[in-house]
DNA sequence: CGTGCTAACCTATAGAGATTAGGCATTTGC
DNA sequence: GCAAATGCCTAATCTCTATAGGTTAGCACG
């Protein structure tokens, strides 16, 4: 019989899809194995276990992430350079709901350093040096806008602003404009 | 033999106690039933499912906060009930991780409409009263506080702010202050 | 061509959790 | 002290994860 011709980065990457279909939560082995027309225990000799799947898929995702975070910030800072993240992240949990999930899994140490995690953060502090914050206030704000980003995307996944006026995107347009107005203030205080 | 004499309140009561202590994933029925010294099957008389029972602690967990938030903002407004609220979720889900993390699970819309979740975002909206926004503004606010909180306990929980200066409570307080300016803002624009 | 290695895939098995059906025993209300 | 309701049980079935160990496709090289 024909082989399927699986390898790991195939089997992850169709982890991926199948977590932006049916939710990180339920993209088993076993369904994967299912979509693979494959069985489980052939999966094992490419990924250890489900909780590698989901760590791969993580990866994959912030590797994603890394890539549109660098092409956004290009030649822009401040106002535009914070819109562009927003948007950017809002995008990309919309167009790839488990791979976005699947970004803040817990990772242990080594695997977060090695990450492109770290190449984001520090793209990231670098947009919001137009700012002129002190090194410590750059943390803060580093802190502030993923608990922001990743709060709201969360939430609105979760669906808590459907049923209430006005629009989800309205308040994401104005939660922006806001933090470009607060990072405005910091500098100065 | 005597029995456990349990009912649906002290079922989800354990439970809420085993998500605190093990994490909301990790309280499966099995442990639970392990822990009350009952069958598994036996559980079923009191909750229909294990999503069940995560929706029973989710409320529970909303009634606490309502009763919390409500004695955090008596007598407070602006800076102090910002401040109050920021400090009331942030010790919560320290006090109990499960609990809160139930907090966010989905809720279909009838059960969410009962629950304390409204008499909660109807506190934080009366809170924000202070600072004279617009009640379209006053929405905005309400999405980001809850954006804000939420967002920067998961990511703190996560241990995402574990391996870097300064520590997580001086973002917090600085986070805190922010968004008080912001809002001051606001009210102005 | 054929020998043989390696990677890809398989069967079989086992344990944990969720869920349902159906039965027995303990309480409780009268 | 009896009947009904309640609390708990055994047993069976699914699904998912995981491991052990066996088979074969397909290539690399003589």
């Amino acid at each position: 019989m024909p082989r399927a011709g699986l390898n790991t980065e195939r089997v992850v990457l169709a982890g991926a899809d199948l977590a932006d279909e049916v939710g990180l939560e339920a993209a088993t082995l076993s369904e994967l194995a299912r979509r693979l027309d494959v069985k489980v225990a052939s999966l094992y000799s490419h990924v250890r276990s489900s909780q590698d799947l989901r760590t791969g898929i993580a990866l994959i995702a912030l590797e994603d992430l890394a890539e549109r975070v660098a092409a956004a910030l290009a030649g822009r800072s401040r106002t535009e350079a914070l819109s562009a993240l927003g948007h950017l992240y809002r995008d990309y949990a919309r167009e790839h709901p488990g791979r976005y999930e699947a970004t803040h899994v817990r990772l242990d140490v080594e695997t977060a350093d090695a990450s492109a995690g770290r190449r984001i953060s520090q793209m990231t502090r670098a947009a919001l040096r137009g700012y002129g914050l002190s090194p410590t206030d750059e943390t803060h704000a580093v802190r502030l806008l993923g608990s922001v980003f990743h709060g709201y995307i969360s939430l609105e996944g979760a669906g808590s602003f459907d049923h209430s006026r006005p629009d989800s995107r309205t308040s994401w347009l104005r939660i922006l404009d806001g933090l470009d107005a607060m990072l405005t203030t910091w500098s100065r205080s």
